[in-house]
DNA sequence: AATTTGTGAAACCAAAAGGTTTCGTATAAC
DNA sequence: GTTATACGAAACCTTTTGGTTTCACAAATT
């Protein structure tokens, strides 16, 4: 099944998981050890950040640690950094709500007169 | 309802509604007509993009404009750089593999013999 | 005034997501 | 050899998603 990483790192557990083993590969239990739900529902995120290479299992007699793979995350920054001089340009969210307040006129409403 | 941002951009058609809203504002209809899907399929998505801020809409007469907001991808940008210094020191994937390929025995099996 | 256009929202639906329990099995430990 | 551990996978369930059709309504056109 071919997964896609934007949609992979869409849950935050599975976004905790990427965190942990960052660091340190780490072994399955130890893993959902870590979260409230039970050890076959952090295995399935587990096999959806595998199924897009952001987690590799490597198998060490009965365990398997998750290594992490954050490089595969670059498809991401690469998305949002193509619009990352649009925003700055633009001076986005709260820098461009001021910038309106203190340019325009009390109504802010641009009423189209195009008659 | 809040909405994540890392959730709101999960899905493709979405990220193509903010592509296409990046460069210029665009009306609901001039949006939805882009897509083979309905016109309220689209609404909803983007009323799920402006539900965490990366589209604002604004009322032209009747019609309603789709200004993106780029600037809200940046905790994106934070969460994935933070990450940018281990791949990058890890060369990840495919330099990684070949890295293993070329420094290791042909049985890349590391046993753990801690005995 | 009557009609068209652009939208908002509700009701409904199938599929996917995220979770649970249960069971099988290979490896390690006793 | 028997038991405990670490998984993998199946069966099942509920909620969320992404989609549809339909209806209502205000603004713009004719």
């Amino acid at each position: 099944m071919r997964r896609d990483v934007f949609q992979a790192i869409a849950d935050p557990t599975r976004r905790e998981i990427l965190n942990m083993t960052a660091a340190e590969s780490l072994n399955i239990n130890a893993v959902s050890g870590q979260f409230d739900v039970s050890r076959a529902a952090i295995y399935k995120h587990i096999k959806i950040l595998t199924e897009c290479g952001l987690l590799v299992i490597k198998q060490q007699g009965r365990e398997r640690y998750c290594e992490a793979r954050m490089g595969k995350l670059n498809v991401v920054a690469d998305w949002v950094n193509q619009y990352r001089k649009t925003w700055e340009a633009r001076l986005d969210s709260l820098e461009m709500y001021l910038q309106e307040m203190k340019t325009k006129q009390p109504a802010t409403k641009k009423k189209n007169t195009k008659k």
